[in-house]
RNA sequence: GGUCCCAUAGCUCAGUUGGAUAGAGCACAAGUUUUCUAAACUUGCGGCCCUUGGUUCGAAUCCAAGUGGGACUACCA
């Protein structure tokens, strides 16, 4: 067992049944800052079961200590119930070595724990460019699988395309009336901003249309469901349906520009995907799943003719699984698409839906209705919902232009990484290319490091008017880090072949202790996250790791440390920063640069 | 009406299965470079952890009720 604190509470509880006769399971704490010592127990739960004073208790134990591990506990300290133990730094050392003989501390060996996880994510509407909000599910979907590759498992990134349906008419119709044969090529405008300008071309022309029926005296809600063009527009989804040859092919013309378009949205994200799915290719599935469901009184049939689900005794309410004239409704497809998965990967054993809130209750009756249809794998399927992306005048909305495009932040950002460098004369010795590549590498990680720092299910807010930060808490600030131990170790014939004697550096500096102590609270911290899906807890950890590290920058020299074991102990740690920093990082989709 | 989520410093956010005097960053004020990259470091300022009850040795954390904000609750997706 190489795990200190876990060797500490099994040592306590040896202690805690040789001394008192009693099974008890202490759990120990990292000790805080202002006190001395690394792990701390908090002595008074096990107080009142030994019918002790927790002072005395805590003598004793630490007393018990010394004697029984002296090659591991150094001393203690007892202060009002809590037992604060310093271990020997021999022990630390020891810890250091076991986590730094490994080729990485934070990626499990590839496959290595048998389980296959899907994770589906982006999933993006064909009727316009990607947004910020977008960029969070991006973001976040890929580092949720990124987390659970570097805990060994296998992952499958997918990506639900929704390329049909009404609102996809929508801006095919706008095209066809007033685009005069406007393409990417002959506009310069991307393929999904194009395709979006008729999207929002519609809704205003549509919008007219309703103003006009109102002014004429006609209801609201008829004049919105009679207006010409939503007349026009369903027709035209009729016609998709009953597969026209020429709506098809305007169709696949015009979704086509749009997926060249994402295209160069995703790579400059860096995200990518093991497979695509299509609406268009399984709307239709999850009907014969319907019948089943009826034969088995899972699902029932209503007067009107319409299939629903009663879930009141899980809480929820009622729900059409069909239509009274037989079509689908969104659910539907749902059920039918999860189904397929899980028989095309039998080996599955979780399956990740990363979408927004909005869909917490969609997703809550989904799982229920697959757990009802006796699916035992309903159980493992998880809906990783994140919060919306705020702009200070609240959310936004599409179709009224207050969004904060993904393209546009992505540009800004890259302009922000290119002045605040030039500004700071730190590219002068790169090449063009290379200065590309760096301004790409920051303006992406403080992006990224931005959404990813604030946990998902918080609504998040952006103020377009003030650019991310490159300062203090942020993507850079690791980045910067990196970069500076990378210079140290070039600079030095640091060999990171060799092994730290544990009988170096008795004394550990505060900081360097520090900086061992993160280490060993990595694989914890990494368990949890998995735990919890949570990214951002990875960022957390390497927001303070490299604090920790400047720390031991400022006041640990390296290069200038003229005893040759303590400088190979240091460049030896602060090799070990930046591959835990890298490698935690990459997780986040963030990459580290070796100069800025 | 029903279900769910959120509320911590001026702003943006951390805060572990309940533990010690609630932490960072930004902003503001002051300091640190003959020394390994100052995109750094140090110090100061800043709090009714939304409110009220409850659980107990102990609550930002758990429970209940309330307040404020948001989402969902369609034969939309």
């Amino acid at each position: 067992m190489h795990n200190l604190s876990a060797q500490l509470e099994q040592l306590l509880t040896e202690s805690i049944a040789g001394e008192w006769q009693q099974q008890l399971q202490p759990v120990l704490q990292n000790t805080r800052p202002e006190f001395k010592g690394e792990f701390t127990l908090v002595a008074f739960p096990l107080a009142k079961a030994l019918k002790l004073s927790p002072d005395v208790l805590c003598e004793r134990l630490g007393s018990i200590l010394i004697t029984k591990a002296p090659q591991l506990v150094k001393e203690y300290q007892v202060v009002k119930g809590f037992l604060n133990i310093s271990l020997k730094p021999e022990a630390w050392l020891q810890y250091y070595n076991f986590f730094s003989d490994r080729d990485n501390p934070v990626y499990k060996p590839a496959n290595s724990t048998g389980k296959h996880i899907m994770v589906e994510y982006s999933s993006p509407n064909t009727n316009k460019p990607l947004h910020l909000g977008h960029v969070r599910n991006n973001v976040l979907g890929y580092a949720v699988s990124e987390l659970l590759i570097a805990r060994g498992h296998r992952v499958s990134r997918v990506n639900l395309v929704n390329d049909r349906g009404i609102h996809i008419c929508k801006s095919m119709l706008a095209w066809k009336l007033y685009g005069q044969g406007e393409t990417p090529e002959s506009s310069g405008i991307k393929g999904d901003h194009l395709v979006g300008k008729y999207y929002v071309l519609f809704d205003k022309e549509y919008k007219k249309q309703i103003q006009e029926l109102v002014n004429t005296g006609h209801e609201k809600t008829w004049a919105e469901q009679n207006a010409p063009l939503m007349l026009e527009c369903q027709s035209l989804l009729r016609l998709w349906e009953q597969n026209d040859t020429a709506t098809r092919q305007l169709w696949t013309r015009m979704n086509a520009w749009v997926y060249e378009g994402f295209k160069t949205t995703y790579t400059q994200l860096g995200v990518t995907f093991d497979t695509t799915y299509y609406e268009s290719e399984t709307y239709t599935l999850g009907k014969s799943c319907i019948d089943t469901g009826l034969a088995q009184g899972v699902f029932y049939k209503k007067e009107n003719g319409s299939i629903a689900i009663d879930l009141r005794a899980e809480g929820l309410d009622e729900k059409i699984v069909l239509r009274a004239d037989g079509t689908s409704v969104y659910i539907t497809q749902d059920i039918g698409t999860a189904i397929e998965r899980f028989k095309a990967y039998p080996d599955l054993s979780q399956l990740i839906y990363t979408v927004g809130n909005e869909q917490d209750y969609h997703f809550k009756v989904l799982f229920h209705i697959l757990n009802r249809l006796g699916y035992s794998w309903a159980q493992h399927c998880r809906h990783l919902s994140y919060g919306m992306v705020e702009l200070p005048d609240g959310k936004m909305k599409s179709r009224e232009g207050t969004v904060v495009d993904a393209d546009d932040v992505i540009n800004e950002m890259f302009e922000t990484a290119k002045s605040t460098t030039e500004a700071l004369g730190k590219t002068e010795q790169f090449n063009a290319d290379e200065s590309q590549q760096l301004y790409k590498m920051l303006g992406m990680g403080a992006l990224k490091y931005f959404i990813l720092k604030v946990d998902a299910v918080k609504t998040m807010l952006f103020d377009p008017k003030e650019s991310i930060d490159f300062n203090g808490n942020t993507g850079p600030f690791i980045q910067y880090t990196h970069a500076r131990i990378c210079s140290l170790l070039k600079k030095s014939t640091y060999s990171h072949a060799h092994k730290i004697s544990e009988t170096v550096s008795l004394n550990l500096e505060p900081a360097e202790l520090q900086l061992l102590r993160h280490f060993h609270d990595l694989e914890p911290l990494l368990e949890d996250a998995e735990k919890d899906l949570n990214p951002s807890k990875v960022a957390h950890y390497a927001y303070e790791l490299t604090k920790s590290y400047n720390r031991f920058y400022q006041e640990c020299p390296v290069l200038k440390e003229s005893r040759t074991e303590i400088r190979q102990f240091r460049l030896h740690v602060s090799y070990q920063t930046a591959l835990v920093l890298r490698s935690v990082m990459r997780i986040l989709g963030i990459t580290l640069p070796q100069r800025m």
